[in-house]
Order: C-alpha cells, then sequence, then structure tokens
DNA sequence: GTCCAGGATACTG
DNA sequence: CAGTATCATGGA
C-alpha cells in the first residue's frame, strides 16, 4: 500500500506522531537526515546485550507503561518509523508515551544542522559524520540504568560488562515471555537498595562495584536523586556536580550519564578510552592521543562533544 | 604469561 | 597533594 494513502487513513496527532484508529501501531516521521538503519547497527554491536534485540530489520524492546510491561517492535518502513504492539492492544494515550520513548531514545527532536556545520570544518568529524550519516545518540533514558551500566562498565572490558548486566537483570529484574524469547526491563531501585554486597559479590561484581550500584539504588529509592532533580539543575556544571557526589561516580561517569540519559550536547567522557582509541585510528597515531591533545582537538567541537563522542564510538566496530 | 579493558577510590609517602 | 595499589575477569 502506498504510503500516502496510509497515512491519509490514519489519525494525525501531531507533526511527529501518527497513529492509526483502528490498527495495533503508531507512526514517528522523523527527521528527513534520521536513518534508522545506522542507529539499527549500534543497537545491534553486541550480541550479549540482554535489555533490546535486533531481530532482521527491527528492533525490540520491553518498556512500563502505566504499570504494565509493553513490547514494542520497532521497524522502519519505507522512511517513517513504524510501531508495533505485538503482545497488546493499547490505548491511544498509551500508542503516543511509546512513541515518545522512541523519540527521545532516538533524540529525533534535535537539529543537527550546526552538527554538520562543524563536520564540514573539522577533519575528524568530517569523515565519520559522512560514513555515518544519519547515526543520532541513542539514549538510555532510565537514570538508575545509565548509572549502574557505567558503574559495572569500569575498567572492565566491554564483554564482561554485559556479562556482569545480564546477571544482574535476569536475577533481579522484571521480565515478560513472548512466544519463545524473554524480554527484560532493567531492575527498579527499590528492589536493589534492599541487596547486601553479597548478593553482587557472587555473581561477579567486586565488593566496590557492589557497594556503588546499592549506593545508588537507596539515593534513586529513596529520592534523594532523580532525573527530575537533574533537568532542574541551571547547567551544565550544576548537573556535573550533582552526579560527582555520588559515591562510584567521577568524571567520566558523570559526563557519560548527562550524554545517554539527559542527552546532554556538551557531555564529554574525556577519560573514555574508547574515544581513545578511536582518535588513534582516525589520526593514525601509533599511540593513543593524550588528555591534553584531545582537550586541544575538542575546542572545534563545542556544543556538540557528546555527538562527536557517539559517531567515535560508532567507528569502533564493523 | 602479560597486558589492557567504556574508572574510581583508598591508601601512602 | 601526587603518585600508587586495588579491584576481578576475559580476551587478545
Amino acid at each position: 500500500m502506498e504510503l500516502n494513502k496510509l497515512i491519509s487513513r490514519l489519525l494525525k496527532i501531531s507533526d511527529q506522531f501518527v497513529i492509526n484508529d483502528g490498527r495495533n501501531f503508531v507512526i514517528i516521521l522523523p527527521p528527513k537526515d534520521f536513518n534508522f538503519d545506522e542507529c539499527l547497527k549500534f543497537l545491534a554491536r553486541s550480541q550479549k546485550e540482554v535489555l533490546h534485540e535486533v531481530r532482521g530489520n527491527a528492533f525490540f524492546k520491553l518498556i512500563k507503561l502505566s504499570n504494565e510491561l509493553v513490547l514494542l517492535k520497532v521497524m522502519n518502513e519505507n522512511g517513517v518509523i513504524r510501531i508495533d504492539f505485538p503482545e497488546h492492544k493499547l490505548e491511544q494515550n498509551s500508542k503516543l508515551t511509546a512513541a515518545l520513548y522512541i523519540w527521545n531514545l532516538f533524540d529525533l527532536g534535535r537539529d543537527l544542522d550546526n552538527f554538520y556545520e562543524l563536520g564540514e570544518k573539522d577533519n575528524i568529524v568530517k569523515p565519520i559524520l559522512n560514513k555515518y550519516f544519519g547515526l543520532r545518540v541513542i539514549g538510555i533514558p532510565d537514570l538508575f540504568e545509565a548509572l549502574c551500566w557505567a558503574i559495572m562498565g569500569q575498567q572492565i572490558n566491554l564483554t564482561f560488562a554485559y556479562s556482569l548486566k545480564r546477571k544482574l537483570v535476569e536475577k533481579y529484574g522484571e521480565c515478560f515471555q513472548s512466544k519463545d524469547n524473554l524480554y527484560w526491563l532493567f531492575p527498579d531501585p527499590t528492589v536493589i537498595a534492599k541487596l547486601e554486597v553479597s548478593d553482587l559479590t557472587s555473581m561477579q561484581f567486586t565488593s566496590r562495584k557492589a557497594e556503588y550500584v546499592i549506593g545508588v539504588a537507596k539515593l534513586i529509592a529513596d529520592g534523594t536523586l532523580s532525573k527530575e532533580k537533574l533537568l532542574k539543575c541551571k547547567d551544565y556544571e550544576e548537573r556535573l556536580n550533582m552526579l560527582l557526589k555520588i559515591r562510584g561516580v567521577g568524571n567520566w561517569i558523570a559526563d557519560y550519564v548527562l550524554m545517554k540519559c539527559l542527552m546532554e550536547l556538551s557531555a564529554f567522557p574525556i577519560a573514555d578510552v574508547g574515544i581513545h582509541n578511536a582518535l588513534k585510528i582516525q589520526l593514525g597515531l601509533d599511540k593513543k592521543p593524550s588528555i591534553e591533545e584531545i582537550k586541544n582537538l575538542a575546542t572545534k567541537w563545542q556544543g556538540w562533544e557528546a555527538y562527536v563522542t557517539f559517531y567515535l564510538w560508532r567507528s569502533l566496530y564493523e
């Protein structure tokens, strides 16, 4: 069926979202510079990922909508993003909420014109911008998940980090079964807050990491820390400082979380070895650049550090 | 066997 | 206050 014909039969809720009257899906009209397949490659970067699945040309994600677990199937259909609900019959408001979730996950509201302009003038950004054109920063909307994922990833290879995450999620997260597949939600902080350090060391966390994760869970569970509070801060500095007060959170995690959870454009986890390796390759160096050298390069990236970082990470695989 | 992974903290001189 | 040890495991 022709796309225009299809859309004409849909109820248009806003400029971005189209919701079908009768059928069980919702369509997002992404900006024209968005490339779903590029984002899919990022999502498929690890076979060990437990919190979503890429199968064929679709991306499956379990989310919680008004206390109900809902499975999303997200795919590209003739240049628009289509979200199916394979196991649920949803009200329009729930469909809209799911669409907003995906909208924010892919940072679709962002106008990237200034980033492209920057790319024209920068020899490092230009080639990766062209090569992965259409890629957007893909977020981790849940603050607790973003913090835990970063803590788990400290100073270990990503394979092992994924293994730690899988164990945590499969033991303490909620689960939904569809056909022969299980889909998981990241554990709730109120659950993790009640754990002992030994509950996590028994699944190969270091005792340090176990303390950090439980500590963060407690802060979020008792309301001391929340995404809302971070969003209310007046600027980047204030948000950074709020995160740096947390035990286990250093500069790398603070910037990582601002970038991936709050979609902060100026966030730049400069200590990240992934950035170091990507720059080494991009610049053809025989060793990784120093922090000072990177700071120097990054003066040209002001305001778009998060996007440069994400494109550099993308350059590390496939 | 050695070295390094998407670091952060506690300890030491 | 800057250096250094420590964490725990897997893959190259």
